[in-house]
DNA sequence: GCCTCATTCAAACGTTCGTTTCAAACGATC
DNA sequence: GATCGTTTGAAACGAACGTTTGAATGAGGC
């Protein structure tokens, strides 16, 4: 055979179906017969379903966090006060797929090629943010909460007057905002992952430089 | 009246229960033995479990649905080109659960400790628009596309220059937008839905009236 | 050859799932 | 009180689920 490992194989095949069918309508069958793999494989290469579910989201979800957290030094190295604009590319662009993957620059990622499977990155995403089983995101680490929380002091610096609760709540606008093309497939399917990036930018560079929102009238 | 229909019972349960954990993640046992019914009442008055979730569903997206419409009419009877701050607090406002309307349905579950009156209904839209099952969104028919292509139109009438393409991918974001208290609940909880809604209209009216985006560069 | 080790395999474990069955209980009407 | 249609009850159905078992398989070192 000498196709690749059947522990990769699994990966590859349960990142994709716990992106379209979600944690609990994924079953470890589906998974090994997509991967060509037996049943028990995942027992014995990651434990359970669950630890499966943590070994595709950290496999995703820690290059990504990398990639936001170099961007935002290469930023705040720059300029010392970055626009809006720039923290929310600097941001959001990690969080899509990579339609012309180059960067890589830090050389700790790399690691096992990464190749194929675009287009699927975000999806995963998507999934671990709004699946409402535990076993999809209880898994994620300080890591990912500590970019955020310096993203978040980089948009109160570069928007004085915004409370911060709103601006967390901005700040989980654009994590929701990642979710669009899931929604409403039904008219019409989702358009072309470059152009729902450059859309969703601009639409989320506005959005995080509205003014704030005034008390209750 | 002793205590509310069977029927009514099994449909607030499952309405809850379907927001929180998902079509697939939900199991008629457990619906019923919140509703306090039996097992079989599920498949006596509703059929099978995604009819029950089509009667769920339709009980809550057909008064937005309708809401949505009225205020559009009431928008546009008012003046003929309104804002696109406007249009977005039309749209959105039935999105969100309102505090002003206590239909009186508090007495659904006694045990749980949080307030579970209100911010079920937001949550029950979210879950559909993000739920990966077929059964939780398959039921949808042709008023909510109506609805939501008038609202396109209005929308194209106030922002000349914005592509059609590009506006159907905001008009999704601002349905993508109501997922936000449903990411990232380990900072902190979710704030009061008073202040969320108004957030939300804020953020929303400023990425809906954005600038087109521009060519690739 | 032999042994060791990691991996794969078919099969089975017990549990939970959605659904169905059929008898019992109920309320209204005669 | 008997009868009818509607609703509820306990129990069971087969299928699918996550997980475990223990025997095959194969490569590498002796």
């Amino acid at each position: 055979m000498a196709q690749t490992d059947t522990r990769t194989r699994i990966l590859d095949a349960a990142e994709r179906l716990f992106a379209e069918r979600g944690f609990s309508g994924t079953s470890v069958r589906a998974v090994t017969e997509a991967a060509g793999a037996n049943l028990a494989a995942v027992g014995y290469h990651f434990g359970s379903k669950a630890d499966l579910m943590a070994a595709v989201g950290r496999r995703v979800i820690e290059p990504i966090t990398a990639a936001q957290g170099a961007a935002l030094d290469r930023l705040l190295d720059g300029v010392p006060e970055p626009s809006v604009a720039e923290l929310v590319e600097a941001f959001a662009r990690p969080l899509f797929d990579d339609e012309s993957e180059s960067g890589g620059e830090s050389g700790s990622e790399s690691g096992s090629g990464g190749e194929a499977g675009s287009a699927r990155r975000s999806r995963l995403i998507v999934a671990i943010l709004v699946d409402p089983a535990e076993e999809m995101h209880g898994w994620m680490g300080a890591a990912e909460e500590a970019v955020q929380d310096r993203y978040l002091a980089a948009f109160t610096r570069a928007l004085p007057g915004i409370t911060p609760e709103e601006l967390v709540f901005r700040t989980r606008g654009i994590l929701a905002v990642m979710a669009v093309d899931r929604i409403g497939g039904r008219t019409q399917p989702p358009a072309a992952g470059e152009a729902n990036r450059r859309w969703a930018l601009t639409f989320l560079a506005a959005a995080m430089s509205a003014p704030p929102t005034g008390p209750a009238r």
